[in-house]
RNA sequence: GGGCUGGUAGCUCAGUUAGGCAGAGCGUCUGGCUUUUAACCAGACGGUCGGGGGUUCAAGUCCCUCCCAGCCCGCCA
């Protein structure tokens, strides 16, 4: 993804204003003078679903990250899968490799069970495909990247322990282990002074480990119990086993961990989610500059947004993923919905996508300086060229409702002849930009076929049930006799009108008759054109009500 | 109970930094395109900017207070 500076965006930048949140954050990165690359970080633990709230870890950064790319900035984006933490519960759902979403029931789930306290990345993969648990979920997020064209290093914290990045770290910590506690108590009740900032991966029974009994700087390594770890109302039982780990055999509490991966990594910058901002951020700011002694990343606080009004949930079944929303809308329009300001608590209501398309296309026009509102063209000629990957201006949008009209033919050349009589395309309009504008139909004929909403048209292969008057009933029977006299769509939908003035019936009635017989609906699309695309004798017969 | 972030038209949202006429799109309604629906064109309707108070010549914007929602304030991440 390029992106070219628009040249008439200059004065904001320089009372430190911006039209686009990311510049902000942009300024507060560059302010730090950082070293080159930059570094912008995300994370998730790995759970059931990588559902399309992780996104927001991943395009949040991605968006500062071309920022600071365009201004001149070798940048890397990476996410740590935080794939060492224990499997502490039993996921609900989980997502195959293509991203569908299954339960429990269809994976061999004893095996999930008896892998509890253990770390993800020890845990075989569910599916069979990938190596592990947390494979097959970094798996799903780094697919989904590119599906979305975001470049982001995917890093394993269970490689980053083997390989020993985190050996300093632990190191230090352990070191200044009074340090550590005394700034720790400050956020958790449980710190005392038995408390050790490590838990050791069990060499018995591969479960991480609460109890840590000695510790031994110069042999780096510590001495532990597998004793039982709670979760919850949940006990996970230890072995009992006791042995010695070394610092790559176990892993920091996440407290210690979250800072330590800056550290390691040198990050600059990391977005997260408002359930951070007042628990895990100002430790980690505090563990950061007072233990570890570095310099905390820029943090920014993104709202969480909701689907369908209520909130992200796998186990109650409220989530969606990439691949489900790319089968409804362009990638541009999923970017264009993280490029929105974070601040703001959204909705994305699956029902209204026509909407969110509509405010897309909308952003779109007013990139090209189409639209005549001062903000929201401010807000487009700086973050469009970061949203969409290829600008150009020869684009053309059927509006998304329009398409899901289109989409109750699969009749190419209909859908072509009715975007046209439409005024979408002219004679000049050249074949490869009608054929792109019709990619939007399968989208929106998905979405209409999901929701099964009124745009969701489907050609009636056996007559419907009907209750017309007398009146409606002998106009169609002289509707049936003109298209039996073969006549065209244009002539077809005149017909209607004469029909039903001759018949003295209200045009809306009839109309209506007719949506009930081809579509069993109210309502649908240009009728007569539609009819006149149709085998006549199939017309005929179910104009005349025939089985 | 304490803290953080939000609350602007029926819906989705700009505008809140740095006080200066209450905005857009969609929806709805009316009319138009000598043709219903979709789209398009014109117009209209639509507001206690969550409530109240304060500062100010002037407040959606700043201050105080209250209400509502989400999150955090055990453990874990």
């Amino acid at each position: 993804m390029s992106a070219e500076a628009p040249s008439d965006e200059t004065d904001a930048q320089d009372d430190g204003f911006h039209d686009f949140w990311a510049d902000d954050v942009a300024d507060e990165i560059e302010a730090r003078d950082p070293d080159e690359p930059i570094v912008i970080k995300g994370g998730v633990s790995p759970s059931g679903v990588a559902h399309l709230g992780n996104f927001n870890e991943i395009m949040r950064g991605y968006f500062v990250a071309e920022v600071l790319r365009e201004r001149g900035h070798e940048v890397r984006q990476v996410f740590t899968s935080d794939d060492k933490d224990p499997l502490r519960k039993l996921p609900r759902k989980l997502a195959d490799e293509d991203g569908n979403i299954v339960g429990l029931g269809e994976v061999d789930a004893g095996a999930l069970g008896r892998n509890l306290g253990k770390p993800y990345t020890a845990i075989p993969d569910p599916f069979g495909e990938t190596d592990s648990y947390a494979a097959h979920f970094a798996s799903l997020l780094k697919a989904d990247a590119d599906r979305l064209g975001v470049p982001v290093e995917m890093l394993s914290n269970t490689e980053m322990y083997e390989n020993g990045d985190f050996d300093p770290v632990v190191e230090h910590v352990l070191e200044n282990i009074e340090t550590a506690r005394e700034v720790l108590s400050e956020y958790q009740s449980k710190v005392d002074d038995d408390y050790v900032p490590f838990n050791p991966v069990c060499s018995e029974c591969g479960k991480i480990t609460e109890t840590v009994t000695d510790i031994d700087l110069d042999a780096g390594t510590v001495e532990y119990v597998c004793t039982d770890m709670t979760v919850g109302d949940n006990t996970i039982d230890g072995c009992g086993h006791e042995g010695t780990a070394t610092f790559r055999e176990g892993k920091l509490p996440w407290r210690f961990e979250w800072p330590g991966q800056w550290q390691v990594l040198g990050v600059d910058h990391e977005p997260f989610g408002k359930d951070h901002a007042e628990g895990s951020w100002p430790s980690g700011k505090d563990i950061a500059e007072n233990v570890l002694e570095i310099e905390p990343p820029v943090p920014m606080v993104y709202e969480w947004f909701t689907l369908n009004g209520e909130a992200l949930s796998s186990s109650a079944g409220n989530i969606v993923t990439v691949p489900e929303m790319l089968e409804l809308l362009e990638p541009e329009v999923l970017r264009y919905f993280f490029a929105l300001n974070p601040r703001k608590a959204r909705d994305l209501d699956l029902t209204r996508l026509d909407q969110l398309v509509d405010d897309f296309d909308r952003f779109e026009r007013a990139y090209h300086g189409e639209v005549d509102d001062e903000n929201l063209t401010r807000f487009a000629k700086r973050a469009y060229p970061f949203v969409v990957d290829d600008v150009r201006e020869d684009r053309i949008r059927l509006p998304y409702t329009f398409a899901a009209v289109l989409g109750m033919t699969d009749d190419e050349d209909l859908r072509i002849k009715m975007a046209r009589n439409e005024g979408f395309f002219d004679e000049d309009t050249p074949e490869d930009v009608i054929d792109e504008a019709l990619e939007r139909v399968e989208l929106a004929r998905h979405w209409a076929e999901k929701m099964d909403n009124q745009y969701n048209y489907r050609l009636q292969v056996e007559l419907p049930a009907f209750d017309f008057d007398a009146d409606i009933e002998a106009a169609l029977d002289d509707l049936a006799d003109f298209v039996a006299d073969g006549h065209d769509g244009e002539e077809i939908q005149g017909e209607i009108y004469e029909t039903a003035r001759r018949h003295d019936i209200e045009m809306g009635d009839f109309f209506a008759a007719g949506y009930r017989l081809f579509f069993d609906d109210t309502q649908g699309p240009r009728l007569g054109e539609f009819l006149g695309e149709l085998e006549q004798d199939f017309v005929v017969k179910r104009l005349r009500r025939e089985d």
